[in-house]
DNA sequence: CATAGCATGTAAACAGTTACATGATTAT
DNA sequence: ATAATCATGTAACTGTTTACATGCTATG
């Protein structure tokens, strides 16, 4: 495993929450985690057989499920080698936003095909503040005794505050660039 | 230039602001667009090249320059395929964020921890925000004139706003986080 | 009976970083 | 003198996605 593959820390990370398949760390990442975390298939499964010959995780398979499927499970020395890649200082990592470069870039453009990128922007992100409120009243009524209740309640928070704060901003630009545009 | 790469697209978007070197461009991206787009090296100057082989971008020696570099422009053509990839709708990117993925499995550990990584991130985004507060007043005594001042404007505030979102949701969590460990 | 979802994987292509390599100039 | 900055590039490694490949089960 080289160390600074992020990929498998967070695998080993979604297992530390409970045993999962390939396939349940997939959803797990999907439902919750998409917005600041997720891996392609052609990670993850590679990935799960390696953290498995290393010792990391443990597999099962799994016959009493409607479909036969491989159940892992993180291991002592798995959850120790987490604990200690999560004590460590996160890096920054680095963000690309095409929205950003070409709204730099729009001098380029005749205003018009910017406000329409921006519109396209807020409304696809008011669909997911519409999701997170959603997923975060739900969460607040089933797993309020969890452990990982007011962690996740943070990071959805963020997203929250995050999506507010593009929805608003979007507009702001559009108003902006409606005014150049007319003028 | 295989059509997907946005690195293509995002140096021919500098050099449409005008002629730049390698390293120009470099700067550029540092001190402009680094919070939501930049090249390494090993991505930049190979580009740049090829680039140049497909007819893009003409390659100019400057020999009245202290050091001796290459000035690279923007040509018709460039600037024809440049257009029409920023008037596609942006894709949505990916985004990584290894503060968020440690947070949401912080039940892992001692909330100390967390604590700490959230006050460091606290503290960088605040020197972020002093950047851009000062790039943000030098540019608007200098730039007001430039067609991508109103462009430029609108990222850097979309930048600011996403600072001062940061520190204080670090701010808050902190607070939660050091209930938590008190009780 | 067709479509969506469950479930696991591989191979090839592509993207991207890091370390290496070089060497001049300017400021301290 | 020495460090920082200017300036350009390559090679090896690593990381990541996409397309391919398979086939079952539940739902409409």
């Amino acid at each position: 495993m080289p160390k600074a593959n992020k990929s498998y820390f967070a695998i080993l990370g979604m297992l530390s929450i409970g045993p999962m398949s390939g396939y349940d760390i997939r959803q797990v990442m999907q439902k919750n985690t998409s917005l600041f975390w997720a891996e392609s298939d052609g990670q993850l499964y590679p990935a799960l057989n390696k953290l498995t010959a290393l010792g990391y995780i443990s597999q099962k398979i799994d016959k009493n499920a409607i479909r036969e499927k491989k159940v892992y499970q993180i291991t002592k020395q798995g959850k120790a080698i987490l604990k200690k890649w999560l004590a460590e200082t996160p890096e920054t990592h680095i963000v690309r936003s095409e929205l950003m470069l070409k709204l730099f870039l729009g001098a380029n453009l005749d205003p018009k095909i910017n406000i329409e990128h921006i519109r396209i922007h807020q409304y696809q992100t008011k669909a997911v503040l519409a999701e997170l409120l959603e997923s975060k009243a739900s969460f607040e009524k089933n797993h309020v005794d969890s452990p990982h209740f007011p962690y996740w309640q943070m990071t959805m928070d963020f997203g929250i505050r995050l999506a507010k704060l593009k929805i608003q901003w979007s507009g702001d630009v559009i108003k902006k660039l409606t005014k150049m545009s007319c003028t």
